[in-house]
RNA sequence: GGGCGCAUAGCUCAGUUGGUUAGAGCGCAGCCCUGAUAAGGCUGAGGUCCCAAGUUCGAGUCUUGGUGCGCCCA
């Protein structure tokens, strides 16, 4: 027996019980073990932090990361699937910070870095269970025992291997950054905690002179017009930024005791009345400038923006300007010969520059540039130092203190918060007769998000960086060769994203991460990198490790991991190497944990760049990935991350050689103690990126399947505490896995966004699990009933019970002795699994569901509903009904094979219903252990004649009804003839030695393929745009008029006779083919007709006697079923049946068609009268009233 | 402000190298079928394919500009 008690189960119960049979069983073990030394197939898992909460997301995801290692397994290939856990960062300490009630710095420091970090550590795992439970619930298949934790000693260690080459290759070093700084804290914010504290506040605008110098440095009458919307920067303004394009005008405004500045109290106006003064402005502001000071401004001159790049200024504050004004440096030898006529030397700062971020949408078309407090003014301070030999360059400016406070380089407002200081700042620039102009601007502006009423400001930190930019180029080649869905990334967002490449901010000055593997000497400041734990105990003078002895010995369930981190590596120092009694410490930053994640691909596997051994196979066997998948977030993110150190740290083979590793080989005991100092700027590398031989771009991965964002219910965000989604184990417990995995694959591509809806999902189901599920339940049904039980019938080997395993059956018969239904379902069957192997090997996840869906229906819709007869035969060895069964349940298991990546759990309880059961452990205990389905090629099961002519069928029939319903003819009354008329005739052959199927579908007597279309349709000739088009162009129009006018059915005749048409069109004359035309049919009106472009199908209505009387008895068959099932009768129980009513209709329909109404009803007789002991039931029949009495025999 | 993406039926979304009748599912209305039955099928209403210009014999599709929305970055 099938079991079919399935049906009381629910489905999520059951994928429960899937799953914990998978669990027990070692299922995905096996799969593995079942693959060992095969292909491998390389999949990476992104690793996620298991300190929140897994959301739905999360769901997609791992759906995603599921279906193609699940399918790929089944094609024969290896794959390894590892999990990992993202652990470090400040999340994290967001985290613990909130449970301890903290949130600044120094509270960390007072509540002691030692029991802070342990708290991370444990805070890292408080969702895992979650995590896992998730994970399992959804049928991911990865291996979380043996998972990557990047906090483990192993992966720390081959994080900082990866680290000391970059070092050693002089591509790790040491500038500045600015940061988004919370002054008040003590601490830099990340770009979401910034993103979060926006408010709209009012600032000051301010319009500053900036008195140009002549060429001996003395000031004259013409200034630079500069503006800024921050006061308190202006001491430290080292340039004034133009666009080089842009027409600036040298204006003149007299003032006459009307200054800008108006309100001015203690000083009217710029420089005093009855003067002028020149500025220069944008010339396209000045107008907008005047009618804000109501002055009028004359142009007296204009230029372009790179003329005045160069010019000398006198800024308006001198605590620098005193001592470095005239402080020139060389420029380099690229820097002359690019301007030639520049002399060799130049003034480092107060020079006007060319930048062309300058707009002139606010402000003058200056901008005042304080490379200290903002980025882009810093990347200007940057690109000016580049312009001159080393050391010589402008060095960075800034008058103010991690404290928010100007220190005493400006001693006037030494001490003072600098947002206090912007009013002051403009009274005294308003004394000085150098502001022009002020206002207020609206504009947004970051505060704390943990400290409401703070300002952040922008500060320089010191911050140590990856020369990532010198690898631009071999990024991008890397990039190019990646397979990316869908493919506009790797041209939109990722390229474009690498192509705006800027060195990469790695530090962190945080407590929870990996920490920096940098020690410096506490004399020279030389810098030495260390790449383990081993390497630094075994330096010379070492101490240190005491500390974490006694923490251990304190707590000893105290993960070892611990040990290489702060504050316990922080401990260990070591003698220098550089000088006499000097020690090694390390710097105290821990670095940026997307650098964690990136190094997964080596650090995984703890991986140190061993060149043989089991270490060196395993890592070269999984590299690079073959597949990976995040959301688009990860764009400069893990996506980023891994490129980046793939490409610095293992070159490829197709760009130019990555840097230094140009020298042979063998250059790697020269590692040792190489300080940047001596590296940079030095031509001879000796270090090399690790070799790997045949490596070729790209890598680490070459495909990335983008995921789309995932939205609420409402189209909005997806947030807990608008409560817009459903948690995914409600989704599970309602509906299960396989129907929010099928709805993630089948719904849209997976790189839409997705609007997560619980109604979505819900009505994703009926389509295709629910259809999947009741054919197979209509196949149990009556098998059970017929003892069709394949194992029965196939003794010994039986494989995966393939259609070759099948075909030692006894009962089964070759293709060729079937029905042509059969050989269809099966033609399509091969066909759908060829087209989802295609796709699927295109990483179409979605199209191949798109096939599968439309192959379901096929089988349900039209296999099994015109195979019902067969199935009901009452002769149970007839071999037309065992072809049936046969080939449905070859269907059945092809399908399931099919599926089973998609949906693993359905997919699993079919194969344990339908072959489990019955064959036991002669066949693979789950499906998962199985083979994809074969394509099957040149053996004749694919059929596209036949697949076309039973699709001509379906539409037919299709018509048919159609046309039955625009006449209100239900299907259960038979009609004479129905005609049939065919534009394209090729098959019409065929269909007339089949009119069997469509005569049953539409209740028809007869079929008839109408000779005389004319009667029934008129035809429409349309010239074939798409094959004529390149041909004859500017003629088209009218050669569609041309056709129109003529007769359709003459024309048509034409081309049948001979091969041509002649036409004149325009005076030109046309030679049409066949293909060069289209022909449509219409159906004339008056008939009971339904077309389509090339099929009429048109009804008889007449209804003769004979006809109703059919009509009726099978309306008396549908009330009696009806009766039966409101009798609870088995399938399979025989009847008596007896039948009360007055209408003469319904008596003779009973006389006449007797015999059909018992085979339909399984009764074994009917009189006309009521059954003695039995309760009437009164049915309605047509316009009748009838009591049936049934009784069970 | 910059980059990327999206905009097609009431809703959620498809729409293949441009080809002349733009599709599916859901919802709504009507009908049918039912020995898979807490299913299934058919039909209908519903569309300025965001707007404008351009290329072309022909544009939902290509180009440019604009509008709106989302994401990333400033």
């Amino acid at each position: 027996m099938f079991p079919t008690d399935d049906n009381q189960q629910s489905v999520p119960e059951r994928e429960l019980a899937i799953g914990r049979f998978w669990k027990n069983r070692g299922i995905y073990e096996k799969s593995l073990a079942l693959r060992a030394g095969a292909k491998p197939f390389v999949f990476y898992e992104g690793p996620p932090t298991a300190n929140g909460m897994p959301h739905p997301g999360h769901c997609l995801t791992r759906s995603i990361k599921d279906l193609f290692p699940r399918y790929r397994t089944m094609r024969g290939q290896r794959c390894v699937r590892k999990a990992g856990w993202d652990t470090h960062g400040l999340p994290v300490e967001v985290e613990v910070c909130k449970e301890l009630g903290i949130h600044a710095k120094e509270e960390i420091e007072a509540y002691g870095v030692e029991p802070f970090i342990q708290k991370c550590q444990q805070s890292v795992w408080r969702y895992m269970q979650e995590w896992e439970q998730l994970t399992e619930r959804l049928g991911f298949w990865v291996d979380m025992q043996d998972a990557y934790v990047t906090y483990q000693q192993s992966y720390v260690e081959s994080v900082w291997w990866s680290l000391k080459n970059l070092f050693d290759r002089g591509l790790l070093y040491q500038g500045h950054k600015i940061v988004w700084w919370w002054a008040q804290g003590g601490t830099a914010l990340s770009a979401g905690e910034v993103g979060q504290g926006y408010r709209e506040v009012a600032d000051p605008s301010v319009f500053v002179r900036f008195p140009l110098l002549d060429d001996e440095g003395q000031v004259t009458d013409t200034s630079l017009l500069v503006w800024t919307t921050t006061p308190w920067t202006l001491p430290s303004n080292q340039f004034a930024a133009v666009h080089p394009e842009l027409t600036y005008a040298t204006v003149v405004c007299s003032l006459n005791g009307q200054g800008g500045e108006k309100q001015g109290d203690e000083n009217q106006g710029v420089v005093g009345p009855g003067k002028e003064t020149r500025l220069i402005i944008a010339a396209e502001l000045v107008e907008t400038i005047a009618s804000k000071v109501k002055c009028e401004l004359v142009v007296e001159s204009t230029c372009l923006g790179r003329d005045l790049v160069g010019c000398r200024y006198q800024p308006p504050f001198d605590c620098y300007y005193r001592q470095q004004g005239d402080q020139q440096g060389t420029l380099t030898l690229r820097e002359k010969a690019v301007q030639p006529g520049e002399a060799a030397r130049q003034h480092q700062a107060w020079r006007v520059v060319a930048a062309n971020f300058v707009t002139t949408d606010s402000g003058s078309g200056l901008v005042h540039q304080a490379p200290a407090f903002g980025e882009v003014d810093y990347e200007v301070l940057q690109a000016e130092q580049a312009r001159f030999v080393e050391g010589e360059g402008p060095p960075l400016i800034c008058a103010v203190g991690p404290d928010g406070k100007f220190t005493e380089d400006l001693p006037e407002f030494a001490g003072r918060w600098v947002k206090d200081c912007d009013k002051p700042i403009n009274r005294d620039l308003r004394q000085r007769g150098l502001l022009f102009h002020q206002e207020q601007v609206l504009h947004d502006y970051p505060f704390c998000w943990r400290a409401e009423q703070d300002p952040l400001i922008q500060f320089p930190r010191e911050s140590w960086f990856i020369r990532t930019t010198q690898f631009k180029e071999q990024m991008l080649q890397n990039n190019s060769r990646i397979h990316w869905l869908p493919d506009h990334i790797q041209e939109g967002r990722f390229g474009k994203f690498l192509e705006s490449n800027v060195d990469w901010a790695l530090s962190r000055e945080r407590y929870w991460g990996t920490p920096l593997p940098i020690w410096v000497c506490e004399k020279t400041g030389k810098q030495e990198a260390i790449d383990s734990y081993d390497e630094l105990l075994a330096k010379p003078g070492m101490t240190g490790t005491r500390m974490w002895e006694e923490a251990k010995r304190a707590s000893p369930d105290l993960p070892d991991d611990l040990r290489v981190h702060k504050p316990y590596i922080d401990a260990v120092t070591y003698d220098s190497p550089f000088a006499p009694d000097a020690r090694m410490r390390r710097v105290s930053e821990v670095i940026d944990c997307w650098y964690d994640s990136g190094a997964m691909p080596f650090a995984q596997w703890g991986y140190r760049g061993e060149q043989q051994g089991p270490l060196a196979e395993q890592f070269k066997d999984q590299f690079p990935a073959d597949f990976i998948s995040e959301a688009i977030d990860q764009t400069r993110g893990w996506f980023y991350s891994q490129l980046a150190i793939s490409t610095l740290l293992f070159g490829g083979d197709d760009g130019q050689e990555a840097e230094g590793s140009k020298k042979s080989a063998g250059g790697g005991e020269q590692l040792a103690v190489i300080s940047r100092q001596e590296v940079v700027g030095s031509e001879e590398k000796v270090v090399q990126p690790p070799l790997i031989s045949d490596l070729s771009y790209p890598h680490p991965f070459r495909n990335c399947i983008v995921l789309g964002l995932m939205l609420g219910e409402d189209g909005q965000k997806m947030s807990k505490s608008k409560r817009n989604y459903l948690a995914p184990s409600e989704i599970f417990d309602k509906y299960g896995a396989d129907a929010l995995r099928w709805y993630f694959f089948a719904n849209q591509p997976p790189w839409t966004s997705i609007r997560y809806s619980e109604q979505a999902i819900k009505e994703s189901i009926p389509e295709f699990l629910l259809r999947l599920w009741n054919v197979t339940s209509f196949f149990t049904i009556y098998a059970n009933i017929d003892h069709f039980f394949p194992a029965d019938e196939l003794s010994g080997e039986v494989g995966q019970l393939t259609a070759a395993d099948l075909a030692a059956a006894s009962s089964y018969r070759p293709l060729d002795q079937r029905t042509e239904l059969d050989c269809w379902i099966l033609g399509e069957l091969g066909s759908m699994a060829t087209d989802v192997v295609e796709r699927m090997d295109g990483y179409d996840s979605y199209g191949a569901c798109e096939r599968i869906t439309q192959y379901v229906d096929a089988l349900s819709n039209w296999y099994v509903r015109r195979s019902r007869d067969r199935f009901w035969a009452s002769d149970k060895q007839a071999p037309s009904k065992l072809d049936a069964y046969w080939t449905l349940y070859e269907c059945l298991l092809t399908t399931a094979k099919v599926v089973a990546p998609f949906v693993p759990f359905l997919a699993e309880t079919l194969w344990q219903n339908l072959v489990v059961s019955g064959f036991g452990d002669r066949v693979p205990e789950s499906i998962h252990l199985c083979d994809y389905p074969k394509v099957v090629e040149g053996e004749g099961v694919i059929d596209p004649q036949l697949s076309a002519r039973m699709n001509l069928v379906r539409h037919i029939s299709s018509l048919g009804r159609q046309a039955r319903a625009s006449e209100q003819l239900k299907v259960r009354q038979p009609l004479s003839r129905v005609e049939v008329i065919l534009v394209d005739t090729t098959h019409q052959p065929w269909l007339e030695e089949h009119a069997g199927v469509i005569a049953d579908e539409l209740n028809v007597k007869q079929v008839e393929f109408s000779d005389e279309p004319d009667k029934f349709v008129e035809h429409e000739i349309l010239p074939n745009f798409k094959l004529l088009g390149p041909r004859l162009g500017r003629l088209m129009p009218k050669l569609k008029q041309v056709l129109s006018q003529q007769s359709g059915a003459q024309l048509l005749a034409n081309v049948r006779d001979n091969g041509l048409v002649n036409l004149t069109v325009d005076g030109q004359e046309v030679a049409l083919s066949a293909e060069e035309i289209e022909v449509r049919l219409k159906a004339r009106p008056g008939w009971a007709s339904a077309n389509d472009q090339g099929v009429v199908v048109v009804l008889a209505t007449e209804l003769t006697d004979q006809l109703i009387a059919e009509g009726t008895s099978r309306d008396l068959v549908r009330a009696i079923q009806e009766a039966r099932k409101e009798l609870g009768c088995e399938f399979t129980d025989r009847i008596e049946l007896g039948m009360v009513t007055d209408s003469t209709l319904l008596t003779d329909a009973v006389t006449s068609h007797a015999d059909y109404i018992c085979r339909e009803t399984l009764a074994n007789s009917v009189v006309l009268e009521p059954l003695p002991g039995c309760e009437p039931h009164p049915v309605q029949v047509g316009d009748s009233e009838v009591g049936l009495y049934l009784r069970v025999i």
